[in-house]
DNA sequence: TTCCTCAGATTGTTAGACAAGAATGCACGA
DNA sequence: TCGTGCATTCTTGTCTAACAATCTGAGGAA
């Protein structure tokens, strides 16, 4: 990690901004599994005072991005077979409901469709991250679709723990760059269709194989 | 509210008894609707200093129990119908998703056996805060007892909006005392029987039925 | 009446400090 | 040599005090 870093002034809230920087920095693996992230010390780096670091981390905490217990030090998590699994588990059963929810209005989200496009452009061009970008922005957006507050939340709680898997295994690249996109077709023609049971079974089939994937590389290479 | 506060000291951290302090408060609806909760007259009445305060409506707002904006005062929600039938939709995603996984198992719970035991005595000797509490310990069992941590999360995210809203409008006292225990009978038997889709159809009219109750006596008197 | 300005209230952030819990390494004994 | 126990050190939890930025509401001007 280099010893220095700027924040975006974008955000409102210095709080915010800090959040999002060690977010992405999480998420890209450019911190890696099992770092440790002490409060001085990201304090120190981004030249902030020790509450505000002291928040940011709690945030990400509550994502689970971080892991941390009274008194000791936030750690990057390293998700092992089960959690993956049960991670997998529990993001099916949000989006399940989202896609089906979708289907019975048979309207295609248009920032789904957009966010498929982008990610034909990063797995034509070979941009890795962009293609993982890409995914979470086509799963937040089938989600967000729906207009539920509290669906979206939930699917926040996860979602970022996705992020940081895919990121870490880079599970991606094991796919066929087009395989992806492929199955995320086949959810988005069931919801157009407005076929609820066909859309959740594509979508569950997806996320089997992206488990599958991921579970793959965690115990091969 | 009283001028003054105690805290247990049972939990290891100060914000952590507070925070659970307050959230009881706010749950019985000792702290109504509307009311305007400041990060001084917290800090004030409990005698903790201000930013202790401060990470305690910050976990409350996280659980939807406050509501605030930047440089805003916190506020005790009201839901309006709209939100109801959000809440209801994202919980009956979970917890179906739930009782399912349950039903697979065919194992009930042993807590919400106990829990359900409760409902009927709290029912029979007129306890409403009693039976709410019960009811919501109920629906937590059944899905902490899926042993899916991030499930288990993402129910909590919502439950305690619940809670409040129950405790607003105090709607089990529309409710025949029995109907509840009934109905979550029902739920456990499909549980027992591993019936995965009848466990679901119970749980489904049992939310239905509670909603409608919410519902009911939000426009009703 | 309606709009604008300003003062008070509230939150966001910082600095410095002390206490309590956790982790590390070292010394001592078996 | 190896393992146990203690003490140092690091890190976090909490507090006090203060200033800056923002929001709210009241009062005055058009």
């Amino acid at each position: 990690m280099s010893t220095e870093a700027r924040l975006e002034l974008g955000p409102s809230s210095l709080t915010d901004a800090l959040y999002e920087s060690i977010r992405k920095r999480i998420v890209n693996g450019e911190i890696p599994q099992g770092e440790k992230l002490t409060e001085v010390r990201l304090a120190t780096e981004y030249n902030v005072a020790r509450p505000t670091a002291k928040a940011a981390l709690e945030r990400l905490t509550a994502l689970g991005l971080l892991r941390r217990t009274a008194h000791k030090t936030a750690v990057v998590p390293v998700l092992d077979e089960a959690e993956i699994r049960d991670l997998f588990f529990s993001r099916m059963t949000i989006e399940k409901a989202a896609v089906s929810a979708l289907a019975a209005t048979g309207e295609v989200p248009a920032d789904a469709a957009r966010a498929q496009v982008a990610i034909e452009y990063a797995a034509r061009d070979r941009l890795f991250e962009n293609q993982v970008e890409a995914d979470i922005a086509f799963h937040t957006a089938l989600v967000a679709a729906v207009g539920s507050r509290r669906l979206t939340r939930m699917h926040e709680l996860i979602i970022g723990e996705v992020h940081l898997t895919m990121g870490q295994y880079q599970a991606h690249r094991k796919a066929a760059p087009t395989t992806v996109a492929e199955e995320h077709a086949a959810i988005l023609e069931a919801i157009q269709q407005g076929d609820s049971s066909a859309a959740a079974d594509h979508l569950a089939y997806h996320l089997e194989q992206a488990q599958g994937r991921l579970l793959s590389t965690l115990s091969g290479d």
